[in-house]
DNA sequence: ATTCCCGGTATTTTT
DNA sequence: TACCGGGAAT
């Protein structure tokens, strides 16, 4: 990568970071805007410190004034300081704040950048001490899977009984400890039914031949390169003269023990997290790093922010109480200077769709300010869940009432099918060795090719020592297969030859005008081809753009939706090369919609975001805490969960609600449950108890007088389940929350009029739909509409049955993309 | 080689 | 309930 080519020059940087360090200290306008412990993480620049940043306290802030600092005073130049995160949506923005900070005048920081990033970096300047080439391939988790079946196959072991996930799980988790084969302990290596590490081992080998690496070995292959080589280590360290570090509570051992090596002659290095929001463990995270700091760096300057400038006072109190329950953590406790706010509101309900349908009611009175409440845009407001499957009930419902909402972080874009086709296409375009990304598509679209073939294909590249595509080659030469087979192969093979020589001119720069526009499909362009054309020319002529084109099914649009989306970000690179390098290491897709949105995510998708209001459901002992992490990792699985808790709580600025509900479908089974024990930790001045709507007149349940929540306290849990309890809990009449259901029932109930709902959506939702009419839905597909009824539709779609849907969410299906 | 049907399975996922 | 993977049927 340039960037690495530009800071080689190693000693070139260090001869001129001299001169910067004569450079006079300017004013530093951005320490006025701190707080006294954010100005000391900030001015603490020499030596070991901890910044123990509670939520919502400024930690992004401390830390680029921190940057910022460091680069003012002269201490150090842009490159002389290794600033890591974990996402890249952090490093963007510490970057952009930086900025900010300091004006356009210092160029980009080079090292500055995610741990997976930075290290891609380092590992391709010395690959070759971890037995890879520099241009090595970068594995995802597909291929990492893929690799790993054909590795269990090839030993003869039953995929039933010792499944490709928990090998990867295994060898991922060996990683994360930095562990290489051979230093897995004997206990953890005798896992997998014995064989655990000699296929860690085997996997290795084949991740070697194939010039690849996985993510764990970005980290793992360079831990062991500066353990190797003092000298390789020796120039990282005096490069690095500063060393920052995000999240890190998010750290595993392997990271650890990369910056503890990088950290060692100076020990400038200043970690930021929060143990309290450590909710990966599961994912290799260690807690135990934040939490012996000091003793990894003694002497270490340990600051707590824990002013929060983001939420009342009353949330802030509801965190507090959750997170005390804790045993093991550093302790810190938030406070703010904002008022009190709302009090956090706790409702139960009956079922899941009714805890969906009361929140979607929440919202429309949120965004219309009808609670008497500044109206809050449909931006500012988040449903967190637990776990992805709940998502679906608020979905659902929200699609029936036209709120209109966006689901983060699902499949991610380039995680999708048609993307990793496509992608592999590129890849072994751009390097013919690439099996994994050759085997990915030699059948798709179906070319004839099946099992059989492919083990040919396979069994000639092994004996001739030659990648898959050269075996297929000459498989087809040799006149192999059936002839049906061996003409699909052979024009995949043609074509493959055709864009590499394409590819190699346009790296080359031989591109002629019209040169190289020998086929039919391709209208003639004015101008030299260019890699987004080729990208394009191969998926047509792949066949790969009519595969889609033809599939009836209601997703296919959308996939060539897609693929367009694909091509078109290609022009933001040179060429398919630094796209494909870009695509392994940053994974993300911002989609800045223009309309506002509720959003809909999982606790862990939410960590670092903020909204105005914030929807918690789902508080049922079993799904939150989450049974499975109890079972599996006892008190520490609970305490994580505890502060995925602590996470969702403080998301919220201004309004918070908890629900639950006492039935759930879950899994087409009816499952009960009751609440969460976490709602026992809310404190309970802080907390308004809302009874819930629902049959009987409106209520069954009652705020508990005094203590605690029990569970036998709270409204919407039917112990004993008969009336009888109902009336004994008549004092939840007079509750508060009783009378402020009573005055929303009157102003958007169940007859609540349809403009006050509208008022949400889309002005054109009233559309022009007939009877009969062949529409198209984003999520049900195509279907024709049976009835209308104002602005909800019922269509009878093809793949989805009969739904009720509101009329924005569909276009006339010859309208419809594709 | 492809399709279709059955049974087993089912958190959280920064790179 | 929904999806995936494997085996059998075409």
């Amino acid at each position: 990568m340039s960037d690495w080519d530009e800071s080689a020059d190693f000693d070139a940087w260090e001869a001129q970071s001299l001169s910067a360090q004569a450079m006079a200290a300017r004013p530093a306008p951005y320490l006025d805007t701190l707080n006294a412990p954010q100005r000391a993480a900030v001015e603490r620049l020499d030596g070991p410190v901890l910044v123990l940043a509670g939520a919502g306290t400024g930690k992004t802030r401390a830390l680029t004034a921190r940057i910022a600092h460091l680069l003012n005073t002269g201490r150090a130049r842009p490159n002389e300081i290794l600033a890591v995160t974990f996402t890249n949506k952090a490093a963007r923005e510490m970057k952009n704040r930086i900025g900010a900070l300091v004006g356009g005048v210092i160029e980009g920081m080079p090292w500055l950048g995610t741990f997976h990033a930075l290290n891609v970096r380092i590992l391709r300047a010395h690959a070759e001490l971890a037995g890879l080439k520099s241009n090595f391939t970068i594995l995802d988790s597909d291929d990492q899977l893929r690799l790993m079946k054909q590795i269990i196959q090839a030993e003869g072991i039953d995929e039933k009984r010792w499944p490709p996930r928990l090998l990867a799980s295994l060898i991922d988790r060996w990683k994360n400890r930095a562990w290489s084969p051979a230093m897995v302990p004997p206990d953890e290596a005798a896992q997998f039914d014995g064989k655990g590490a000699s296929l860690y081992a085997l996997y290795q080998d084949r991740l070697k031949t194939l010039n690849a690496a996985d993510f764990g070995d970005l980290l793992l292959h360079v831990v062991q390169i500066f353990q190797a080589h003092p000298d390789v280590l020796a120039k990282y360290q005096r490069w690095f003269r500063y060393i920052l570090v995000d999240e890190y509570q998010d750290t595993n051992i392997a990271q650890y023990l990369w910056l503890r090596l990088l950290a060692q002659g100076h020990r400038n290095i200043c970690c930021v997290g929060d143990d309290d929001q450590s909710i990966y463990g599961w994912r290799g995270a260690e807690v135990g790093n934040i939490l012996k700091f000091e003793k990894d760096f003694p002497g270490a300057e340990v600051i707590r922010l824990e002013q929060n400038y983001r939420s009342t006072a009353h949330i802030l109190a509801a965190a507090g109480s959750v997170i005390h329950q804790n045993e093991t953590r550093l302790g810190k406790t938030l406070w703010t200077e904002a008022p009190g706010g709302e009090k956090v509101r706790l409702i139960g309900h009956w079922d899941g769709e009714e805890e969906a349908r009361w929140i979607g009611e929440e919202i429309e009175a949120l965004i219309q300010g009808t609670r008497g409440n500044a109206p809050v845009s449909a931006d500012g407001i988040a449903i967190l869940v637990r776990a992805s499957f709940q998502m679906r009930a608020f979905e659902d419902r929200f699609l029936t009432i036209g709120l209109p909402y966006r689901v983060i972080g699902g499949p991610r874009f380039y995680e999708r099918a048609e993307i990793r086709d496509a992608m592999a296409y590129f890849r072994v375009v751009v390097s013919p060795d690439d099996g994994l990304a050759f085997e990915r598509i030699v059948n798709t679209p179906k070319r004839g090719l099946g099992d059989k073939a492919q083990q040919e294909i396979n069994r000639v590249a092994r004996e001739n020592g030659v990648s898959l595509l050269e075996g297929a080659r000459i498989l087809v030469e040799g006149g192999g297969l059936s002839a049906k087979a061996r003409k699909g192969l052979a024009e995949l093979v043609a074509g493959f030859d055709r864009w590499r020589a394409w590819n190699r001119a346009l790296a080359a720069g031989t591109v002629a005008d019209g040169e190289l526009l020998v086929t039919d499909d391709r209208p003639e362009t004015d101008g030299p081809l260019t890699h987004v054309e080729l990208a394009q020319v191969i998926l047509d002529e792949s066949g790969y753009t009519e595969m889609w084109r033809t599939d009836k099914s209601p997703e296919a649009p959308g996939r060539l939706e897609n693929i367009k989306e694909l091509v078109q970000a290609l022009e933001e690179f040179e060429n398919l090369q630094g796209f494909l390098e870009h695509v392994a290491l940053v994974m993300d897709n911002e989609q800045d919609e223009s309309a506002p949105k509720v959003s809909i995510m999982t606790l862990h998708g939410a960590k670092g975001l903020e909204f105005p209001a914030v929807f918690l459901p789902g508080w049922e002992d079993g799904l939150f805490p989450s049974q499975r992490s109890m079972d599996e990792s006892g008190l520490k699985g609970l305490e994580e969960e505890r502060r995925l808790a602590y996470v969702g709580i403080t998301r919220a600025e201004e309004h918070l609600t908890i629900s639950f509900a006492a039935n759930r479908h879950v899994y087409g089974r009816w499952q009960s449950a009751l609440p969460s024990r976490f709602i026992d930790e809310l404190p309970k001045d802080h907390v308004e108890v809302l009874t819930p709507p629902g049959l009987y007149g409106g209520s069954y349940g009652a705020s508990s007088p005094g203590g605690g929540f029990g569970a036998d306290s709270l409204p919407g849990v039917m112990r004993g389940s008969d009336l009888e309890t109902r009336a004994a809990n008549a004092d939840a009449y007079n509750s508060p929350g009783w009378a402020r259901m009573q005055a929303r029932r009157g102003q958007y109930g169940t007859s609540q009029p349809r403009e006050a709902r509208n008022l949400v959506i889309d002005a054109k939702a009233v559309s022009a739909r007939t009877v009969g009419e062949r529409v198209f839905h984003q999520k049900f597909g195509y279907g024709e509409v049976m009835e209308i009824e104002g602005d909800k539709l019922t269509i009878e779609f093809d793949k989805a049955g009969t739904k009720r849907v509101v009329a924005s969410f569909v276009t006339a299906a010859d309208e419809a993309p594709f």
